[in-house]
DNA sequence: CGCCCCGTTGACTCTCGTCAACAGACGTGG
DNA sequence: CCACGTCTGTTGACGAGAGTCAACGGGGCG
């Protein structure tokens, strides 16, 4: 062996086994709670997906590379992002513990998805999903409404980054990791400051300028960088609508 | 009479009369090459819309509102935007014959809706659409793939907001539009400096700035405020990538 | 132990926003 | 027909918010 695993080589060994195991060896089935298990979709227990790892920062796919897979995330958490030639970079979206990814309009990903850490997801394989949807309209309409709910979180980043001041933006922005956590108000952010820029429309600098601003206000606690308390009414008034 | 038809009232119209005419007495029937006739979509003859009108700035329907119909543009514009309670406004898309809009995730619009210019459009109701959704896997096939071009649209624009500069932004904007009419680099803007500045998160001065700028640089020409002629190499060279 | 990466902070710059004035187009009504 | 007000678009002067460049501390990993 030794050399490094392809999502293609894992579904090959997938099929050649039963049952279904990781190949990395924690393959305890089901996931975090997700209610999906294996499955695409919760209701939909013939389209299953393999299990597959990847290593933080490592690329899942890229842009302009064929869309054969799709992916949901069992572990850990990935980006999405489009980059211009001249290195400026713009993450389209952070991809936690349940949510599926890879979806694009076309044969080839617009985007390109890397591990924000070490990740586990599950594979799918495009094509037997897509002639599924032709098949059957419930999983279409699954689909469908994936990508609206999608288009609904675009739609609001875009307000977010034209209308919205710095201090506006991470302020909304942890208000929603923290909601996507749990809403315990309490959490360590997954990404680093320089994805959080990315996310956002801003540098580093301003995004920890107004980490510091937020924590003298008293919306937040820092110890340690990444790990974060909320004080969820003060920075709910600062996103305010 | 004297009242103004509401969408209801014309559906209840048209289904009163057969065959089908438009309200406005205008019902040359099959809209402008479009190919899509009064159906929903080209090959799905069974949804058939009603025509309807609005005036320039009449709002077509509002943010948190019942969202009980979808519309196609036959003839004029439409943009769908976003405010925050101190009227700061985001403008998610401009709507030009032919395209579908008020699709929206759950049972109400999170959009306001409203006409550029006095426009004529289709409108369906959405609950059937759903119904069929159900039923035809080519239907909801045709909804989730119009879902994930509208997504892409909104990502790109999330790339525009995020890393782009002034001239950037109305530079690619620009050719967009160009390429909606046609793309032979002639055409006359539908919308105000307003509505340009609001879509990409400017002002209408800096709008203004950067159209004079360009114009200085070459890159287009202005006769008259609204009708431009572009230099499309030029253009595209500031968009580069 | 040392290097590198991450995060923070300071000083300065610059793009874009704000405030203001003005010109031209348009519609209305005297 | 012209005076008037309004609306759109342009331009200038100025200011503020975010970007750039640079230095530095701390922690993790080889």
């Amino acid at each position: 062996m030794g050399t490094k695993p392809t999502p293609r080589s894992a579904l090959a060994a997938a099929r050649s086994r039963t049952p279904l195991r990781s190949i990395h060896g924690n393959g305890h089935g089901s996931g975090h709670g997700t209610g999906y298990g294996t499955g695409l979709f919760a209701d939909c227990p013939d389209l299953l997906g393999t299990p597959f790892s990847y290593a933080r920062e490592e690329e899942i796919y890229g842009e302009g590379e064929d869309a054969e897979f799709v992916y949901r995330v069992v572990e850990g958490a990935v980006r999405s992002h489009k980059v211009l030639s001249d290195g400026r970079r713009q993450i389209t979206g952070f991809h936690l513990a349940g949510s599926l990814f890879g979806f694009e309009q076309g044969d080839v990903h617009w985007h390109t998805a890397e591990a924000l850490a070490d990740t586990r997801v599950l594979i799918f394989q495009r094509r037997p999903i897509e002639r599924a949807a032709t098949h059957s309209a419930e999983v279409a309409c699954q689909l469908w409404s994936m990508a609206t709910a999608n288009l609904r979180d675009a739609q609001d980043l875009t307000l977010l980054l034209g209308r919205r001041s710095a201090q506006e933006r991470l302020a909304a922005f942890l208000v929603e990791v923290d909601g996507r956590f749990g809403g315990t108000g309490t959490f360590a952010l997954p990404m680093t400051r320089r994805d959080i820029a990315d996310y956002l429309g801003l540098t580093i600098e301003t995004v920890s300028r107004t980490f510091s601003q937020l924590e003298e206000d008293g919306a937040l606690r820092r110890s340690g960088g990444r790990q974060i308390t909320l004080h969820r009414a003060r920075l709910r008034h600062v996103v305010e609508n």
